[in-house]
Order: structure tokens, then sequence, then C-alpha cells
DNA sequence: CTTTACGCCTGACGGC
DNA sequence: TGCCGTCAGGCGTAAA
């Protein structure tokens, strides 16, 4: 399930390979993918050069002279640079063909993946306008969280997890991060104070960044085939861990769902 | 406006 | 062993 910390990973393993390289052609096997991918994509995308491979939130903007490849991972998508005349395997939805001879190919067994191509400024795409800040910018902070949490009765977690407050925070690493800052997960978000919004801020990008940076040792070569079974997992102190001593006093760990989500903390230590 | 529920999909898993 | 019901999970969208 890729988080924004795999996304991010994503985005440098395949950078290498596809700046500065032109798509020649493109084959879509599978067009219904979150949003059906229009007939003429492969057209509109062929003969685009790649100058750079950025990342809003958890989407991929792969940009070249004449639009942007707007591409998002779902929770079950991956993308790999493989050799040209590489056999596609099952779910193997997209390829796209680079003059380098390799091939960026696009696999997503559930398809709640997409793909847009976009000729405008990504950034005033609906899909985009509306999302908060990055979470590793500058612009994101204690202060930040505690302004946009004023009048927020939902639960915090719920909070942290709403996009338009800010991308990029899925369910495992909230959990992770709230732990880590000592809050109760269902603590109505107005009802926290400036400082323990400081506090949940900075977990938030520990546990982000210490997740890129594990993210990048075991998805170092993306021509490898698969083999990247629960690499977070040894990193997670809380997610999954249900009736595991908490890390920090030994309290059994406890597992409920808010919002719909499942959600894993310590009732000792959060409050 | 804020908040909540739903549904898209498939693989994994538990029960029988 | 095999079949089947259940559920996770990102996130947009409809509904409350």
């Amino acid at each position: 399930m890729p988080e924004l910390p795999e996304v991010e990973t994503t985005r440098r393993g395949i950078s290498p390979h596809v700046s500065g390289r032109r798509i020649t052609s493109v084959t879509v096997r599978e067009p219904r993918l979150r949003w059906t991918v229009p007939e003429d994509f492969a057209r509109q995308v062929a003969g685009t050069r790649i100058t750079s491979v950025e990342r809003r939130a958890k989407y991929l903007l792969l940009r070249g002279g004449a639009g942007t490849l707007m591409l998002h991972l779902g929770m079950s998508g991956s993308l790999r640079v493989v050799p040209s005349g590489t056999p596609p395997a099952a779910h193997d939805h997209v390829d796209f063909r680079f003059d380098s001879g390799r091939v960026l190919r696009f696999n997503d067994p559930r398809r709640f993946g997409s793909m847009h191509w976009l000729t405008v400024d990504p950034e005033s795409h609906p899909l985009l306008a509306p999302l908060g800040p990055e979470p590793l910018s500058a612009d994101f902070d204690g202060g930040y969280l505690y302004r946009a949490s004023r009048g927020h009765r939902v639960a915090v977690k719920v909070f942290v997890m709403n996009a338009r407050v800010v991308v990029g925070v899925g369910n495992i690493y909230a959990s992770e991060a709230l732990h880590r800052a000592g809050i109760h997960p269902r603590r109505p978000a107005r009802r926290i104070a400036l400082a323990r919004y400081e506090a949940l801020a900075a977990a938030i990008r520990e546990v982000l960044l210490a997740a890129i940076a594990a993210g990048g040792t075991t998805l170092r070569d993306f021509t490898d085939s698969d083999g990247r079974p629960g690499y977070f997992r040894q990193h997670l102190t809380v997610y999954g861990r249900a009736g595991e001593p908490c890390g920090g006093c030994g309290t059994p760990l406890g597992h409920e769902v808010i919002g719909q989500r499942a959600t894993y903390f310590c009732r000792h230590c959060q409050r």
C-alpha cells in the first residue's frame, strides 16, 4: 500500500530512468483504473520528453514539454522500469516505452490507481487544487495544524488524514505519529493545544522521513521483480501490533476503528 | 460549511 | 483440499 514514503521512493527510483528521455509509445492494456483512461491517452502522451519527475501528495508528476503525466498508485499500484521486450505479467496495465529502450510499467491489481494527461498547470487541476501543504515542507508545522484545527470537532486522527489539512499522512503513519506524539487518536482536533500540535507535526515529519529512508534502502532497484515483503513492518511501533506491549510503558496496545479505519494506540501513553 | 458513509477492486484469510 | 464470505485500504463523491 503506497503511502507517501513509497511514492517518494518510487519517484526517486524512476527519475534517473525517465528524466530527459522521450516517450516513444504508450500501451494501455487495461484502461479501467480509478478513472477510465481515455481512448486518446496513448496518442497524447507519446512523443513527450520528460524533463522532471515531481511529487504532489501521492501523485507523481512527470513533466514534459507538451504536458504533464499525472499518476497515482492507489493502494496496490507500482511502477517498474523493465527492459524492452519484457513480457507483461498479470495486472501490468500500462507501458510507457522510452527512447532509451526501457519501459516504465504500471502494475495495479486493484486498479485504484489513476493516470491523467494534463496540458494545464497541475496545481490547478481539480484533484490537486484543494490539497493542503506537504508534510515535509516549510508550510507545515505545529502552528499551521493548530490554526487549521480550530472549530474542527472530528477525531484528530481523522483530521490529520484529511488531505485538505495536510497531504500524505496515510492510515499507518497517522497511528504511528500520534503514538510518538502522545496524543489519543480520538481526541477532538479542536481540543489540542499548540504545543501538542508542534509535537505532532514533528512526529509526522520524523515518521515519514524515517520511512522514506527505509524505503530507499529496500526499494533501491526498481528493475528487480517484486521482493519487498513487509518492509515497513519492522519500523512500525504500533500499527498492526494490537495486544503487544507499548514500547513506552508496556501496556498492551489497543485496536479500534476510528473513521472507518483500523487504528492502533496506547491508552496509557496517549491522551 | 463540516462530517459521515459508501464504493470502487482484488488478494489474503478464516471458517466450514 | 476447495469454496465462499469478509475485509482492508486511498480517496473521491454523495449524502447527511
